[in-house]
RNA sequence: CUGCCCGUAGCUCAACCGGAUAGAGCACCAGUUUUCUAAACUGGGGGUUACAGGUUCGAUUCCUGUCGGGCAGGCCA
């Protein structure tokens, strides 16, 4: 629609100006019910290139504009914009898009079947996944889900970092719980995991069991002198948990590329060596720094520790070189904002690879910090500290589709506040309840009519003319296009909140009318109305990753 | 001290990358059911968009400064 309106508008521009190129023409959705269904700023944008007042040059758009059978009315408002408004056919047009297209409606073509790599979580296997980890599950899949809505190819990737001096942390905290040292004691590891999950690990690492991991069997050796196995068996028991609570919260990766892995292949060294024989490196105080300061940052950065292993972001830039050589043009790391000094860390040691690689590759979605309160207070999250809100435990309470919900509704940028009483509560106006309801209570009508739904079609000469119509059917219009935008600003959370919005005129049509009237052709009608709208939300909440229930 | 993010109704948050009268939900007040699910609907009050300047036809949005909150600034990740 807003394709069509650009065609008529750019065949006048043509007409009365040198532009050779339509990407001036700009048609918004106004917000005012009473400014139609588009508008346009193109008057105001004109109006000093032609040297008239903007409402001058809309009078003569306005005369020149083809007519179109689509559109009932063009009105010139305010400083100069041009309002248009659809007319039935218009409308009817949209519903049966909607009805044909189904599970498909919404989707668009623009990726072209590019590839995109989206990595998301990458949670360090030192731990289970809390709600800050929900938050990047949550955005990095629904961000997945858009991509592949907008006809690109995705790859979801996970990043283990099973290597490190987290790593040895790990193994030591367990070895402390294995020797039955308490957490307060001093000879506990000063920096030491605090969880009681340490000590579950600790249990099943004595009594020499065995943990799935990814296809491959674990067995731990039982003996606390054998570091390499304690660590290992604890790598495995954790990703292990880290898998299934992933499940749980449906969320599925392709993917999953370890830490460990680049130094096994050699690929760490590799790089290491591009950077000094690029020359971007220098010795100093027995270190090896990389000279990111060429590149926009504010300080030089250590790559090689004195003890000879290597900073986290040297595999950190092998991993994304290795990302760039599968031949991912475009990647989206989404990680929380606590990482954002990485940013110019691992675009810098590409850059020094002198491989052409875009200084702006790869893009970042961050997600800033989240305050939870439970029983009015907040419960700070601390993985040493061993105070934990896991994300296991909030989807038993919660549910998935609620953890999911709320963990997607803000941009990723703020930082949220999640109300664990308030979100579990059942009998609270809970969202995604009121959403879920909307579809249910259409599939409800639809049952109790028994039609073959597959049938139902809108006749060209219908018209609708209630305002509860007219609302619900601008949301059906409007949704591709937010799905459109949500793609193109990394922002999910667009998709929540238009599945209210959406909802709540559904809500008010079912309060306004009855669908299984008498008159055949107007019950064919309202029914095709309220199907093609649970199409629409049926596929919204499948871009959320949030089931759409037949009844409730 | 430096960098990044944020500051919008009592609370939680939107606002289509400069547009028209800044919108929802929760909470509060008043109503709606002999009807396809009241987990719903209808109406009402509530704002100097932290503050001060600047840019222009026009600013919540862009620029500068101030105040306030968060996160970073490890040879941790």
């Amino acid at each position: 629609m807003k394709a069509h309106l650009t065609e008529l508008l750019f065949s006048v521009v043509k007409q009365i100006t040198d532009y050779t190129d339509s990407s001036i023409i700009i048609i918004d959705r106004p917000k005012i019910i009473s400014h139609g269904d588009f508008s346009t700023n193109l008057c105001l944008i004109l109006s000093k290139k032609l040297k008239k007042s903007p409402r001058d040059v809309a009078a003569i758009i306005l005369d020149k504009i083809p007519p179109s059978d689509l559109i009932t009315k063009i009105e010139i408002a305010g400083a100069g914009f041009l309002n248009f408004f659809l007319s039935s056919k218009a409308n009817n047009v949209i519903i049966n898009s909607a009805l044909n297209l189904k599970n498909d409606y919404g989707k668009n073509q623009t990726g072209n079947h590019q590839k995109i790599q989206i990595e998301f979580v990458s949670a360090n296997p030192t731990g289970p996944l809390h709600i800050g980890h929900g938050r990047g599950a949550a955005i990095g899949d629904c961000l997945a889900r858009l991509f592949e809505a907008s006809g690109w190819i995705v790859t979801r990737e996970f990043y283990y970092n099973d290597a490190g001096e987290q790593i040895n942390n790990l193994a030591r905290s367990v070895k402390a719980s294995c020797q039955n040292i308490p957490t307060d004691d001093p000879k506990f590891p000063s920096d030491g995991y605090h969880g009681e999950y340490i000590n579950e690990i600790a249990k099943d690492f004595l009594s020499m069991e065995t943990i799935e991991c990814q296809g491959e069997s674990i067995k731990a050796s039982g003996k606390i002198k054998d570091t390499k196995s304690m660590q290992e068996f604890s790598v495995a028991y954790l990703r292990n948990e880290q898998d299934q609570d992933l499940i749980a919260f449906r969320t599925k990766f392709d993917v999953y590329s370890l830490e460990s892995s680049f130094y096994e292949n050699g690929k760490v060294e590799k790089v290491v060596n591009t950077l000094i024989k690029e020359g971007h490196t220098y010795e100093k105080d027995g270190a090896l720094w990389l000279k990111t300061t060429n590149f926009g940052d504010d300080k030089d950065r250590v790559m090689q520790k004195t003890d000879g292993s290597y900073t986290y972001f040297i595999p950190d830039v092998t991993y994304h070189l290795d990302k760039w050589e599968r031949g991912f043009k475009k990647v989206i790391n989404e990680q929380g904002a606590d990482h954002h000094s990485t940013i110019s860390r691992v675009r810098a040691g590409l850059q020094g690879l002198n491989k052409n690689i875009p200084k702006d590759w790869p893009e970042y979605v961050l997600h800033q910090m989240i305050t939870v309160i439970k029983g009015n207070k907040e419960i700070k999250i601390s993985k040493r500290a061993g105070s934990y809100l896991t994300l296991r435990e909030l989807i038993n309470e919660v549910g998935c589709d609620a953890t999911r919900y709320f963990l997607v509704a803000r941009r990723p940028d703020s930082q949220l506040v999640f109300d664990v009483d308030l979100a579990k509560s059942q009998n609270n106006n809970n969202p995604v309840f009121y959403i879920q309801y909307a579809h249910a209570r259409i599939s409800k009508v639809l049952e109790q009519w028994g039609g073959d739904i597959s049938t139902l079609k809108l006749d060209d000469s219908f018209t609708f003319d209630s305002q509860a119509e007219l609302k619900l059917i601008k949301s059906i219009g409007i949704y591709p296009e937010i799905v459109l935008q949500a793609t193109n600003e990394l922002a999910p959370h667009q998709i929540a909140n238009f599945l209210k919005d959406c909802a709540a005129e559904l809500h008010s049509y079912y309060n306004d009318s009855k669908f299984l009237v008498e008159d055949e052709k107007i019950k064919i009608a309202r029914l095709s109305l309220i199907n093609s709208a649970k199409y629409v939300l049926r596929n919204g909440l499948h871009l959320l990753g949030i089931e759409a229930p037949q009844k409730m």
